[in-house]
DNA sequence: CATCCATGTTGCAACGTTGCATGCCACGTT
DNA sequence: AACGTGGCATGCAACGTTGCAACATGGATG
């Protein structure tokens, strides 16, 4: 094991007390006992324990991440961002995968984050407003993506509602008149899908064009099995359609394979748009037009107020952040 | 905070220790007094703290998982799965990106590991074996992929020279005969590229075909981008070439998006086969013909290792573990 | 009846750190 | 000479937990 600080305090004859002011950078050290103290520390390597100050100070320096599945490619880039920004502030990232469904991303609330973490920054699939308020303790929570909490908790968020009738309205202009919605996700709480599909109709009834529950897909998950699946449904019946808005890339990406596994050509026959913009559809084929959230905000949005609710203990009112998007016109459209 | 032992050992009228064996589970405690604690118990809402076990019994129950960034599709499933294994074997991931830099990753090595985690997995992408071995403190290490640390370390990884080697057998068999490589990265210690590159040597080799440094073509990272500009470069070049291995999927997936804008048919002009069996390959059009190493082992083994090193302190002997790997045929070849 | 054992229960100490209060010294002021 | 002051260093206690050894109790054994 590493030294600790009476290893220390012994061999630069001070006090251990002493030493932790030297480690600390903090109070009155005479130069020559700090130097001397210095060089103790650099000769046995002493390194502070992070048990010892966890337990002393009763901060972990641990922030957890909390995604439905690190896998997927919209939250493996937030993860990575968010980890980026939580080390610039010196935290360290613990990975949970909720695997999006209720019981595990409440379990997390009661669980880990209780004793082992400073702060959660969740993005909620499942849970509903009531599961997410209704928590005895009181560990800082960051919420990301749509799931308000009714105010009572720190919310980054974008606006999806303005996006999706963005991501509409561009369809629309470039003479699409039978556009389709896949990624409703009616068996979830999460209010993301109901929100990107309001905007949705927005945009469609703003052109005067007609709102039809046929051309509304929904999915099970947001996977690119499931836009695929949703396309192929849609083809397969009577239904005519010229475009498709998806809720997420991936599931833009699932769409487009089977649109051009049945011929059709992108965006001659079907004009294509995503949301997320991941790395994926910047170099498919065709390249996808999609809704590019500012996910570097985001990420630095989330650790701000992590940041801020540990250091001032107590109470801070809740923040609700709305971030910057951009419609990304590539060659789907 | 959370209520402590000492104050549910008030409320049961028990001592701390007695607490503690009905919390443990171990030991002896009457039935009648243990139903009497765990009632204390669940009253108050007990859980153990963290900080104090840790510093109490050395262990944090945390491993870190260190790659060189998360958001790039191999090691976002990969952490996936590391994540989801390490929860059923009751640890927590830690996530740290170093970057793919020699930096980052030796100062990782010296920093996080020594007094918060109880080990680490890490997939080193500069780090020569001597930067590896030459380490003091003695944290458990579990190395992901081909750089070998001479047999010192746990090292879980596939057998990227017969994997390379079959890839390129099979575009052999399908008649190509000019057949490129992408993804050498000679700047680099890391053993992976090296491998990959002799595998395909091997296997033309084999088929009588000659080996032309022309078509050996370097990169500077993994990314979409460097398959799509290595690419780029060899088609406006003199070289003919009627397939490509690529030394990752995301080389293959940006080579394939360059071959589609010049025109060229995929796999009828060129043939394209990529490694690592990543699910935008799965859903790519075409459809990308693959190495699929078995993830799921790479994370069993991999934490497998690391458990048996920490349960048994001091000297087990360092293992090297060959996952299975699978050659995917689809539509690109 | 003394002894031994198994079963329950307990107090003490220690893990490494830092907040707090105090001690000590030299120096300058009244 | 007595006093206050500021710079520096220290000892004690506590954070919450668990290993260890010891201590009760009661029943079985010699």
């Amino acid at each position: 094991m590493s030294a600790t600080l009476r290893q220390v305090a012994e061999r630069a004859g001070v006090s251990v007390r002493t030493v932790s002011n030297v480690v600390s950078g903090f109070a009155l050290v005479a130069p020559e006992t700090r130097t001397r103290v210095q060089a103790a520390i650099d000769e046995l390597q002493y390194r502070p324990n992070a048990a010892a100050r966890h337990l002393r100070g009763g901060r972990s320096g641990l922030v957890a991440l909390a995604v439905p599945e690190i896998a997927s490619p919209y939250f493996g880039e937030l993860a990575g961002l968010l980890a980026e920004e939580a080390e610039r502030r010196s935290w360290l990232t613990l990975i949970q995968q909720t695997g999006g469904n209720a019981r595990d991303e409440r379990a997390l609330l009661d669980g880990v984050r209780g004793q082992v973490v400073d702060g959660v920054i969740l993005s909620p699939w499942a849970l509903s407003p009531g599961d997410l308020t209704r928590r005895p303790e009181a560990v800082p929570l960051v919420l990301l993506g749509e799931q308000d909490a009714g105010g009572m908790l720190d919310h980054v968020t974008v606006d999806s509602i303005a996006a999706a009738r963005e991501a509409t309205r561009h369809l629309i202009e470039r003479g699409r008149t039978r556009i389709a919605a896949i990624g409703l996700q009616p068996h979830l709480e999460n209010g993301t899908a109901a929100r990107r599909l309001e905007g949705y109709r927005q945009a469609l009834s703003e052109a005067g064009l007609p709102a039809d529950p046929v051309l509304e897909i929904p999915v099970d998950r947001l996977h690119r099995r499931d836009g695929a699946d949703a396309l192929a449904q849609l083809l397969s019946g009577p239904v005519q359609i010229d475009a498709v808005f998806c809720f997420s890339d991936q599931l833009a990406l699932g769409a487009m394979r089977t649109a051009l596994q049945h011929g059709l050509t992108i965006p001659g026959d079907i004009a294509v748009v995503g949301f997320d913009d991941v790395e994926d559809g910047r170099f498919s084929t065709p390249s996808l037009t999609t809704i590019s959230p500012d996910k570097e905000a985001i990420a630095r949005e989330a650790l701000a107020c992590l940041d801020d609710r540990v250091g001032a203990n107590g109470q801070v009112p809740a923040r609700r952040i709305v971030v910057g998007h951009q419609l990304l016109v590539r060659d789907s459209s």
